[in-house]
DNA sequence: TTGTAGGCGTTATCAA
DNA sequence: TTGATAACGCCTACAA
């Protein structure tokens, strides 16, 4: 690939004078403006990103940390951080951690190393603890989880949310809600748990009770299947479950199970991804604005790459609660 | 950022026995590979794998373009790709086109001037010869387009995939077919719209009809309005929709209308994104592996940058047809 | 208006 | 075993 100094040998200038016509800067003739243009052309020039790097202590480049780009949760907070990447010039590592700490570290530690200016961290679940000491001084914004020490961050309130959530199947006349929760060692299931917990002491009258899941479709299914075994008084009648993917997996235990969504059975997710507005009957959920968060996030930190401030921001985004047709008690129309 | 100089100067060295340490090769004594060590350490030092990328050339940097991160076929291909990528020690940029030629076209050249190894494009739209003078000798690997004259590809057939869907409308007992394609300026949708021709012509007894949509959900279900909006002899009684997301729309349609999908009127779709299982009825579909092709191209790419070939390799992958309810003429059970 | 030279953080070559 | 030193491709004073 060509170089400066073949620009510079092939238009008869100097590199320097090739450096003035690339980033237009400096006093150049137009005559040999048009020179130096014309070699670049003949010997398809492509200025190294790298090698200004170095010098410019400048990559335009973030990365993204994400648990899983092919949950249906995540790629519209991705698309969010990639549009406001690119409006600024800036380009996006993506980096899938599955969740899993190590994939997050090694990823952090190949970013600081490809020297990327910040990175956008979206449900980490390492210890706040040791994820600063690996992301040093690099700025970072984190998403769906609020960082105590460092960083900025943007999330949703997820007790408010799922309190919201329980309510509404009361409030639609349910008597006996059941939560499947998310794996506890997640801090958003923690949070809707806890969310379950406040609105079955105000408004249920009876105990809560919470099957453990993992946020995937299977394992809703699964647990559907558990909780609607039940007999009796006990048999619960509406299932609030902490993520849609495992709603859906309830939506399709009830229909080989013969149970009516909605009717028999309230049903309230959790995320608001695009398919809960397909499923049979449409899914009833707590809304979280994934596009506004990721494309917030993403501004967040390039105003902190641009204007490192000593203040720490916070947002917390507003959900929405959804009602659709599982929470429905009369057939609709 | 610490520098290999001060971890040489805090280590009481030279720089390149730092360098041998980090990169583990050469001689170097115990003793002053444990004060380097140590140097490290203190210093926070971590090695700048731009300035690396500047002497070797190597940036283990990828590129994937893609139209849109956030639309459901694609998260699958994505993931692949990423995969593959970081088994092999890559990182991958994320671009999301729009299936805007010129968006693509910046991208890629952005991508150059990063000094990405090779890209990986999915679904490009841009006209082929474009497309090679700008992407110049940088290996790149197409998925979901045949490229003609340079570049690996892999697909799966589109044409072949239509006509297997249509196929298997008149099959189950329908008559009459019609398609709602994608954009005809889109390869994949004309192919697909070959495909159902040819379909139509073996086994329908009635002409072709098509109407063209967008390949979103809502452009299926304007097309399934009009389309469902003829009386008489005329009225179709199956749908043939070129992609997952028209398909659901017109599931959607046939809601609001009052039309019962799979005994009144088949709707295959074509994709196989997730929540087509969840719909109601449940989507019958042409499932393209995605995963599996991401992952795929990707290892094709790392191939052509490790040992770059002069053949060019082509790869199609089999679709398979999913049989759900939406083209059961009985109710299940 | 143009050119020369030093430096960005590494690696690699060559002497020592 | 170790250490200078010249690249890598570009930018930016500084000088002319």
């Amino acid at each position: 690939m060509a170089t400066i100094k073949d620009v510079a040998r092939e238009a008869g200038v100097s590199v320097s004078t090739v450096s003035r016509v690339i980033n237009d800067n400096g006093y150049v003739s137009d005559d040999k403006r048009k020179n130096v243009l014309n070699a670049m052309d003949i010997l398809g020039f492509r200025p190294s990103n790298i090698a200004r790097g170095l010098v410019s202590g400048k990559t335009y480049t973030l990365g993204l940390v994400i648990p899983d780009i092919s949950n249906p949760f995540f790629p519209n907070i991705a698309r969010g951080v990639e549009d406001e990447a690119i409006e600024n010039n800036y380009n996006l590592i993506l980096c899938n951690s599955d969740w899993k700490i190590e994939r997050e570290d090694m990823y952090i530690s190949l970013l600081i190393e490809k020297r990327c200016e910040g990175v956008v961290l979206v449900g980490s679940r390492s210890l706040e603890s040791d994820l600063l000491k690996i992301i040093g001084k690099m700025p970072f914004v984190s998403v769906d989880r609020e960082m105590v020490q460092a960083g900025h961050s943007v999330w949703v309130d997820n007790e408010l949310g799922a309190y919201t959530a329980t309510k509404h199947l009361y409030e639609m006349g349910y008597r006996r809600v059941v939560h499947i929760s998310g794996p506890t060692s997640a801090r958003t299931a923690k949070a809707r748990l806890a969310g379950y917990m406040q609105a079955v002491e105000e408004f249920g009258h009876h105990e809560p009770q919470i099957v453990e899941s993992d946020f995937r479709r299977s394992g809703g299914y699964e647990a559907a299947w558990k909780i609607l075994e039940q007999e009796g008084s006990h048999r619960p009648d509406a299932i609030f479950a902490a993520n849609d993917l495992m709603a859906i997996g309830v939506l399709q235990a009830c229909e080989k199970l013969g149970i009516k969504c909605g009717t028999d059975l309230g049903v309230v997710g959790y995320d608001g991804i695009g398919s809960g507005a397909y499923t049979s009957p449409t899914l009833t959920t707590i809304f979280q604005p994934g596009y506004e968060m990721g494309r917030r996030a993403c501004q967040l930190l390039l105003e902190e790459i641009v204007n490192p401030s000593k203040r720490r921001i916070k947002e917390v985004f507003n959900f929405e609660l959804l009602v659709r047709s599982s929470t429905q008690r009369m057939t609709e129309e």
